[in-house]
DNA sequence: AACGACGGCAACCGCCTGCCT
DNA sequence: AAGGCAGGCGGTTGCCGTCGT
């Protein structure tokens, strides 16, 4: 259905803020809180609708908010970020504490897709304009596809972990990133689909897996997904909590053993951490440049200054349930059936 | 100095989604 | 199930400052 154009709009004030309806705004938020929009501008004494008070408060008066110029792991971060998500700006930005999506929409659009194109970068697909489709793209288009997922998915999460610990919008972006705990820790019911839909592109897409040998099969293998194809038994990967950081499986900790890796954290609630381990070396360097491009970011200022920190290594982030909720996902997956040419899905 | 072109960015618009009744 | 509403999202607009002529 269709929503009407905002009708408290009519005879209501637009266009730039002046400083004193911020102060109106600011003092009003101040003592009652953010939220209720419609009925805010009244209450604030401000003839405004309530979407254009939101907008202002989200994109501009919130005091969390970083502004000013981006640093060029900023920038790297929302190129890499685009090239797998595309203008989901949103998503981008729950991955950026502290700038919002309306920033860097902006930047994108102003900068960084202008200056890819200088380069010779199609900012669209992020290939280079005259790239014929080798090989090395078909298997980075595949770890996007991946990647793209759970990033998509972990979006969704912290939009989640918001609504459950009644934060708005406009509070700062708990980051999954290092800090375990604060994401995940208040989702009691994150949506499996979510898991599913991922981990059906990882057993489509990526590789399928032989239990008989635990080697990579070609990405375009045609393998029915059958239950004993399931990534069981699943190993506990013993090594030292403390060179596990955030969401991620320490890449060199994989080994060559392909399927599910699961290491029982040291939180305190136990919670367990899930990833698709992945034999990084199986994969050609451009391909890994995804996965790094994406965690390093994330991982760098806690991993850094660990032994066992290689700035090198790929990191396959994964997702961190509670065991309850992880095997009620193991369940879910046995029920899974997909079509051998892996088109079906979700 | 005047003026047009351009770039950056705040703000708006329309659509979508989820929740509640 | 359907309707209404609030909030979120991405695309677009338009203002304003800067730069070049």
């Amino acid at each position: 259905m269709r929503q009407p154009p905002c009708p408290q709009k009519v005879g209501l004030k637009k266009g730039p803020w002046t400083p004193e309806e911020d102060e109106k705004l600011l003092a009003y938020i101040r003592q009652h809180g953010d939220g209720s929009w419609r009925a805010l501008p009244v209450k604030a004494g401000l003839e405004r609708c309530g979407k254009s008070c939101r907008l202002r408060w989200t994109n501009y008066l919130r005091p969390d908010i970083k502004r000013g110029k981006f640093s060029s792991q900023e920038e790297q971060t929302i190129i890499q970020l685009h090239a797998l998500l595309g203008n989901r700006w949103s998503a981008i930005a729950a991955h950026l504490p502290k700038r919002t999506d309306n920033e860097i929409k902006n930047y994108w659009n102003t900068r960084l897709k202008k200056r890819l194109a200088k380069i010779g970068i199609d900012p669209a697909t992020h290939k280079p304009k005259t790239d014929a489709l080798g090989s090395n793209s078909a298997n980075i288009s595949h770890m996007a596809q991946w990647e793209r997922a759970r990033l998509e998915a972990e979006a969704r999460l912290v939009r989640e972990s918001r609504r459950q610990l009644g934060v708005s919008s406009s509070s700062s972006v708990p980051t999954l990133v290092n800090n375990k705990n604060v994401a995940f820790a208040h989702v009691t019911k994150p949506p499996c689909l979510d898991v599913l839909k991922a981990w059906q592109r990882v057993v489509t897409g990526l590789f399928t897996f032989n239990t008989a040998d635990n080697n990579l099969q070609s990405p375009t293998s045609t393998l029915n997904f059958t239950e004993e194809m399931l990534p069981l038994p699943v190993p506990y990967v013993g090594f030292d909590n403390d060179a596990f950081v955030g969401n991620s499986v320490y890449g060199n900790c994989v080994d060559s053993t392909m399927g599910l890796i699961e290491i029982l954290g040291s939180s305190p609630e136990n919670a367990w951490w899930a990833g698709n381990a992945m034999e990084l070396e199986s994969y050609p360097a451009d391909a890994l440049m995804v996965c790094n491009a994406v965690d390093q970011h994330q991982q760098s200022s806690s991993m850094e200054g660990s032994e066992n920190f290689d700035a090198g290594t790929s990191y396959a982030t994964g997702f961190g349930y509670n065991n309850d909720y992880w095997n009620s996902i193991l369940d879910n997956l046995a029920n899974v059936s997909l079509s051998p040419s892996g088109s079906s899905v979700i």
